[in-house]
DNA sequence: AGTGCACCTGCATAAGAGTTGCAATTATCC
DNA sequence: GGATAATTGCAACTCTTATGCAGGTGCACT
C-alpha cells in the first residue's frame, strides 16, 4: 500500500527530525500512538509491541526518550501510571487538551474542546498558571455496569 | 503539658468519629499531619513513625484508612508519590468544586467559582458522568519562586 | 556501496512505592 | 475485667519504572 508507505516515512522523518534515530521499535511506537484516540500506557504499548519482538525496556525508553524529545507528551492522571500521547501538529509543550479518567475501568478520553467559561479562566488565572486540567468520574460503560 | 492532652483527646475523637480506633499509630499519624504546613508523602509520614516503633505498612495502611474515613485528603501531584494532608475543618471530601493542584509545592485549592462552558458540560456529559474536576499547574507562589 | 561508531536494543536484574497474608496484639463494648 | 473484632508488625510480594551491559544497527561520510 502506498498509504502506508507515506506514512512510514512521513514518521520516520518526524523521529529524525527531533533528533533521534528512526528505529523500527520507534516507527512503531509512533505509528501506534498516532492511531490511537487516546493516550496509552507504557504496559499497553508495550503489550502490543511485544507481538513485533521489542521488549518493554526498549518500549518504555523510546516512550521517555520520544516524550523528551518533544514527540510525546506524558501524562499522569492521578492513579500513578503514565500516558503517552501524540504531541498533535500545532500543540506545543504546553498547549494540551483536558483529559477525562474513568476512575473504575481507567479509560482516558481527550477532550479536545472542553473550555472553562471566560470567568473561571479569569478565576483560576488568580491562583496561579494552570498547566493541565483534569476530569474524573464513571465513564459511560461503567455507569451502566455499576447502576442497572 | 495540658495543651497536649487536650490535643491528644482532640484527635482521638476525631478518628473515633470517623469510625477508626484510636490507636497510638493512628494518632500519631494525625497529630504529624496537624502540624504539617504542607501535605507530606508516605514515605516521609512512615519514616518519621518509624521512630515510634511503627511499621510503614501500618502507616501506609492507616493513611489509606483515614482517608477512606475522610479524615485526610490524598493528592498526586504527577511525580508518582501519594501526598497525604489533613481535610480542615469546613472542608467536604466530596465537594463538588474543582480544585486547583500545585505541582511544586502540592498545596490544594477550592475553585468554588469554576466552571466549564455550556458546550463543554454537554461534551463531558457525552462521555460519562464526571465527579471530580482538577486542575493542575503553579500557584502564585512557586511560579515567583522558579521564575525570577 | 562500504564502513565506523555512536546510538539502540534485548535480556536480565533492580529500585521504589505501595500492598497483602497471617499470627499476635489491643481498643472498645459489655 | 473479658470477649471480640479491629489493628499491628513482619515479611514477602506486586507493579511500575529504571538501568547495566553485551551485542546489533542506523546513518553520516567517504
Amino acid at each position: 500500500m502506498v498509504k502506508n508507505q507515506a506514512d512510514l516515512e512521513i514518521i520516520k522523518d518526524a523521529i529524525r527530525e527531533a533528533g533521534l534515530r528512526a528505529t523500527p521499535a520507534r516507527v512503531a511506537t509512533l505509528r501506534l500512538l498516532r492511531n490511537s484516540k487516546s493516550p496509552m500506557t507504557h504496559a499497553n504499548v508495550a503489550s502490543l509491541l511485544k507481538d513485533s519482538g521489542i521488549d518493554k525496556a526498549t518500549a518504555f525508553r523510546n516512550l521517555n526518550d520520544m516524550t523528551d524529545a518533544g514527540l510525546l507528551r506524558r501524562t499522569e492522571l492521578g492513579d500513578h501510571v503514565y500516558r503517552f500521547e501524540e504531541v498533535r501538529e500545532g500543540e506545543h509543550q504546553n498547549g494540551s487538551h483536558p483529559h477525562f479518567l474513568c476512575i473504575d475501568c481507567g479509560a482516558v478520553s481527550c477532550l479536545d474542546s472542553v473550555k472553562l467559561t471566560a470567568s473561571s479562566q479569569r478565576a483560576s488565572e488568580e491562583i496561579g498558571e494552570v498547566t493541565e486540567i483534569l476530569l474524573r468520574g464513571k465513564c459511560n460503560d461503567c455507569k451502566q455496569q455499576t447502576s442497572p
